[in-house]
DNA sequence: CCGGGCTTGTGACTCTATTCACAAGCGACC
DNA sequence: GGTCGCTTGTGAATAGAGTCACAAGCCCGG
């Protein structure tokens, strides 16, 4: 286990951490916290909390748990919230106008610096207490004042140059929610967020959960009860039960 | 390999071959793709195309590729996409607005079928063609007019209320934007978008991005190149140091 | 109807992540 | 100062995902 390569799905879950730890810290109830109560506040397992937390040292106590503050204190500092970050958002429609007012983003060090967009009917305008700039003078903007953060928030066929513009300008981290592939150079973070393939996601499910209740019915109609419904969708029942027994209470949230 | 269990890795990627295929099928070019130009355009590598796909059936021509319009709709057919679910957003502000007039939802087939709130200052009005209810209406709504999917754009504090009370009301998939553990029952099935966390796990890496950057120019400075930069930034170059030093050979090895 | 070129489908391997289970270690109380 | 209860930290086991590489199979041209 000897130090670092954190691995990604353990970076996934610090902010989440974070937050639970926020939340201890300020109804100053307990002083630590163990990783069995954080684990129910995360929402996941207790030795899951204790093998991500050891990747980031031995900050825990045996026999009484974490001191909230330090934890606190030191997830911050991995995660590089110490510094506040900037960021800008491109595209301001719908969706770049709800991230600009977004509360959340400043309450964890980000500012949201810049607005652009393509679109001179929206340029100039102002949205959230800033002014929406011309895309093509996101270099020199940058230039003044440096940006770490990329928001591409434009439709799907503007994307790829959205991304190519702000790493030109000096940006190597971006978070896209256009529903198109963004291809980047190795050295580029990009982490992206498709509203419509979460629902298709959930949709896979649903109907996986519908095919199963129409097998259980079927086998129900089988086993002599329910007869009115016989003959309706037969041939789920044998895919349900596998299912069924595979992934009980599982799912998460992912991606990556 | 034999059947199902399809995992929920390739769940999470058939939307992407989804719409790489509708792109195809739009230009009527090529009646039949490759696995290695649906990778391409899907910006994954082919042989996980080939293993995706081979959970869905056999449905490739050896030699040949895949029938684009056979895939599209055996896609479409999995994910249960052809039936059109109906989606409820709880919490119209700035994001449940975004979402109330975000297009792409319509184009798979997702229907928002109503909007609910608890501010009485926003029930009545009008938004993306629809009238926001009273979050109280929502259970005899939903008897009317089922929902399958319930979007949940509230602040933190108020979504795990707003889960159960969808999930009263028989909804069964939920996707939150609230920054909050939301708790559900093992039937029940929940994706989370955060838009903070994204934010956060991009902070991670780019600050580890620029502690590596920070250790190579200590190290150069060591070693007598740069001599111009000697004490420029020093705090950082010694914690740069100490982490180069902690993680050594791991730096270059674990880019992805 | 045979051979060559291409592309799938998949076993085998590797890597990452999760879970289990327990020794090590801390604090409190006697 | 010893022992008891509790909680961490982590090896080991398991599960899941990604990658490789190649045999199987299809199409076409001769």
């Amino acid at each position: 286990m000897r130090k670092r390569p954190i691995p990604e799905a353990t970076v996934a879950r610090l902010p989440v951490y974070l937050r639970s730890l926020l939340a201890l810290a300020e109804e100053r109830r307990t002083l630590t916290v163990s990783s069995e109560e954080l684990a129910g506040m995360a929402g996941v397992n207790a030795a899951k909390v204790r093998k991500d937390l050891s990747y980031l040292g031995s900050y825990g106590t045996r026999g009484v748990g974490y001191d909230v503050e330090y934890l606190l204190y030191q997830i911050t500092r991995e995660l590089g919230l110490t510094q506040d970050l900037h960021a800008a958002i491109v595209g301001v429609g719908n969706l770049g106008r709800a991230l600009a007012s977004f509360k959340g983003f400043a309450e964890r060090g980000f500012r949201i610096a810049a607005l652009f967009d393509v679109d001179e009917t929206v340029i100039g305008t102002e949205v959230a207490g800033l002014t929406v700039r011309d895309l093509d003078e996101l270099k020199e903007f940058a230039a003044e004042e440096p940006l770490a953060i990329g928001i591409i928030a434009t439709p799907a066929d503007g994307a790829q140059e959205v991304a190519e513009r702000l790493i030109d300008a000096g940006v190597k981290s971006i978070l896209t929610f256009a529903s198109s592939v963004v291809k980047v150079p190795p050295d580029i973070v990009v982490r992206k967020v498709d509203l419509s393939i979460e629902l298709q996601i959930l949709s896979f499910y649903q109907q996986r959960r519908e095919a199963i209740s129409s097998a259980r019915e079927a086998n129900r109609v089988l086993e002599g009860e329910l007869p009115g419904a016989a003959g309706l969708r037969t041939g789920a029942a044998e895919h349900a039960a596998s299912f069924d027994e595979r992934r009980a209470g599982t799912l998460h949230s992912d991606r990556r």
